[in-house]
DNA sequence: CATGAATGAGAGTTCATTCAT
DNA sequence: AATGAATGAACTCTCATTCAT
C-alpha cells in the first residue's frame, strides 16, 4: 500500500484533483458560484484550464462534489451520535456542538449552496438542473432529520415537549448558522453549544 | 377628467418604472441577483432595455431601490411596535408576526440580498460595491436592532432572562426567516408566530 | 425692428436654436464628436431633446451646421484680405493673424471635424455620409486657397520664390494649427503671427 | 524539423495576435479609435472575441499596443540618427524622410492617437484613461525632442538660426504630417524629404 | 413648436467550455 | 493525463432618435 502511495504516479493523481477541490473551495467560498471562476480555481490550485474538465464534467458538478467529500466526515459523527445510548438531552447539544464545528468551517460554502438550491419551480432559475437540486435537498432531510430524531427521541424519554420535531429541528438548525454567520461565535466552540442548547431548550422567558 | 386618469392615465402614470420594479421583483426573487439578467426584466415588464436605466443608474441600484421600497412599510410599523406601551412578552409575538408577515411576501428577495451583502472584505467578492453594501447592513441593524430593544424591555420588565439580547434577537430572527423558507408558514400566520414565539420564549425542553 | 426682437416669440425662437448650437459648440469641442452626446448638449442648452431634432435632422446635421456658423465671418475677412491691393509678403502675415485669431477660438471644433473627414474611401467608415464630407473639404479647399491665391500673387510680385504654392499653404496652415494646439500661442497672437511668418517666409537656417 | 515550422509552425505562432493587431491597425487606422468596434477587428483577423481579449485587457490597450509595436523600429532609428556624427543640415533631412517613411505608413493610425489623447483635463472627454494618455504624450516628447536636439545642434554649429527649437520642431512635424495627409507625397520621398526640408530651412521668400 | 419618456440596435467585456497538441 | 489558446453566447450598459402629448 505504502508503495503504491510513493509512486508519484498516484500520488500526483490524487494530488492534481484535491489541489482544484481546495482551490475550488476556497474560491467558492469566497466568491459565491456565479462570480467563482474557473480561471481563479485554475490560478489557486496552480493547475491548467483543461485538467479541471479531466476530472469534473462542468462547474456545477465541480461545485456538487466538492459539498459532498466535506460533507461526509460531518454526516458520520452524526449518524454515529444519533445512535449513541445517551439522553437526548446531551445529544442534542453534542449535536449543536458538531453542527457548530462544521458551519464554522464550512460555513461560507454552505451558505452559497444554500442560495443555489433555491427557485426549485422554473427549469433554468437555477444553475442547478432539476436532477441535482434533489441531491443538495436529500442532505437537508439527512442532518436535519437527524436533528429531529434526537429531539423526537427525547420526547419519548419525556425530557422534551411534544412538538413538531421537524419544524424544531430547523430552527435549531437555523439558529446555528446565524450565530456563525453573524460571527458571534469565537474559539469556544464548546461554551458556545452550551449556550445555544441551553436557549434552545430552556427559552428565554424568566422562569 | 377625472374618470379618464383613472382609466389610462393613473394606470400608465404609476406603470413603466412600478412595472419594470415589479418585474424585477418576480425575477431577482426566483434568479437570484447573478442570474437575473435585465433582458428578462424588460421582457416581463414589457418594456424597452433603455428605460431601464432611465429610472434606475443600474442593475445595482435597480435592486436596492427594490429593496427599500419594498421594506419601508415594515420598517414604519416595526418601529410603531417597539415604542408602543405593551408587555414586552406580547410585543414579541407582535413582532414575530410582523416578520413572519414581511417574509412572507418578499423572504426570496431577502434571501437573494442577505447572499450578495456576503464577502464584505474582499473587493469582488460581490456584485455590491463596498459603499452600497452597508446601505444593507444598516437595515439588519435597524430592524433585528428593533427586535433586541423589544427584549431589552423585557428584561427590564423582569419578564425575560437576563441574555444577550443582539444574539437572541438574530436566533429568532433566523427561526422566522427558516420557517417561511421552509415553507411551514401555511395560511395562518397568527397561529404561527404564537408557536415560533412559545418556543423562542419557553423552549422545548419539559418544565 | 426693435419692437419684433422685443416680442418674445421671435427672441425665444433664436434664442432655443442658438442656444443649442451654442451647447453643441462646448461640448464638441470638449468631447469630439462620437464622445459629445445629445443629452450633455441640452443639458447645457437647457432646453428638450426633441428641441434638438425640431432644428436638426440629426447630430450630424447639427455638428454641420456649426461648423458653417462659425466659418463664415472667418471666411469673409480671409476673402477681404485676398482681395485687397497690398504687398503679398505683408498679406501673409495678416493672413496669418486671421487664421491664429480663427484657430485660438475655434481649434478644437476645427481639430473634431477634421478627424471626422478623415476615411473618405469606404462607406461607412466616417459618422459623415458621402455627400457631407466633400461639403466638409470644400472648406479647406477656400481658405486654404485662399492662402495659396496670396503665394501666387507674391509670386507673381517676384517677392517669393516659385514654389508649389498650394503645398506651402497647407504647410503654413499646419504649421499655425500646431502652434495653437500646442498652446504656443499666448496673448501677443500678432507676435506670434509674425513669427510665424517669418520663419515661413525666410527659413530658418542662417543667412 | 525546421520547414514544418516555416510551413505552418511559423505562420501559426505569430498567428493569432498579429492577425488581430494587423486587423485592429487596418480598423482604427480607417475607422478611428470610437468608430472601430472590436467585431469589425475579430472579423478581419478571422479569430473569436474573446481571443482578443486573451491577448489584450482590453479595446484601449490593444490600440496602446499597437501604437508602440508599430513605433518602435521608426523611433530607434530616429535615435540612432540624433546620435550620429553629422553636420546638422543633413541630420534634419534625413530626419524629414524617417518621419516621411514613417507617417506614410503608419500617418492614418497615429491621426487617431493624435485626436484621442486631446482634452487632457476632463476626466472622461477622451476614451483614454488620465494616466493612459501621458504615455502616448511621451511619444511626442521622444520624437519630436529628438527633432529639436538636431536644430539644437545645428545652433552650436552655427548652421541653425537661434531659435526656439522646440517650437520649431513641432512646427517640422506639423508640416511633415500635413504633407502625409494631404497625400502630396507619392513614390519619391526623398525627393518630398529635400523639398521639406529646403523649404523649412531656408523660408519661401525670394533672398 | 417644445418636450422628454420610451426605445432598441449595438457597444465592450466576461467566462465556461472545447480540443488539438 | 495535462494543457491553455481559442471560442462565442450572454451579459450590462449607452445613446441617437422617435412620437404622443
Amino acid at each position: 500500500m505504502n508503495y503504491i502511495r510513493e509512486s508519484t504516479g498516484s500520488e500526483d493523481l490524487r494530488t492534481k484533483r484535491q489541489h482544484i477541490l481546495d482551490a475550488a473551495y476556497v474560491v467558492f467560498s469566497r466568491k459565491g458560484y456565479h462570480r467563482a471562476t474557473v480561471d481563479e480555481i485554475i490560478a489557486l490550485a496552480d493547475t491548467g484550464k483543461g485538467t479541471v474538465y479531466n476530472y469534473f464534467v462542468n462547474k456545477e458538478q465541480l461545485f456538487y462534489t466538492l459539498i459532498m467529500e466535506k460533507s461526509a466526515p460531518f454526516e458520520a459523527a452524526l449518524m454515529q451520535l444519533v445512535a449513541a445510548k445517551e439522553p437526548a438531552l446531551e445529544k442534542v447539544e453534542k449535536a449543536v456542538k458538531l453542527f457548530l464545528h462544521f458551519f464554522m468551517e464550512n460555513g461560507d460554502l454552505w451558505r452559497v449552496m444554500m442560495h443555489e438550491i433555491r427557485g426549485l419551480s422554473c427549469e433554468k432559475a437555477s444553475g442547478l438542473k432539476e436532477g441535482q437540486k434533489e441531491k443538495y435537498q436529500d442532505w437537508f432531510n439527512r442532518t436535519i432529520g437527524a436533528l429531529a430524531q434526537i429531539l423526537q427521541d427525547g420526547i419519548a424519554q419525556e425530557t422534551i415537549r411534544d412538538c413538531d420535531v421537524t419544524k424544531s429541528a430547523y430552527g435549531l438548525f437555523s439558529v446555528i448558522l446565524m450565530m456563525v454567520f453573524q460571527k458571534f461565535v469565537g474559539d469556544d466552540i464548546s461554551g458556545m453549544a452550551h449556550m445555544t442548547a441551553d436557549i434552545f431548550l430552556y427559552g428565554i422567558a424568566k422562569k
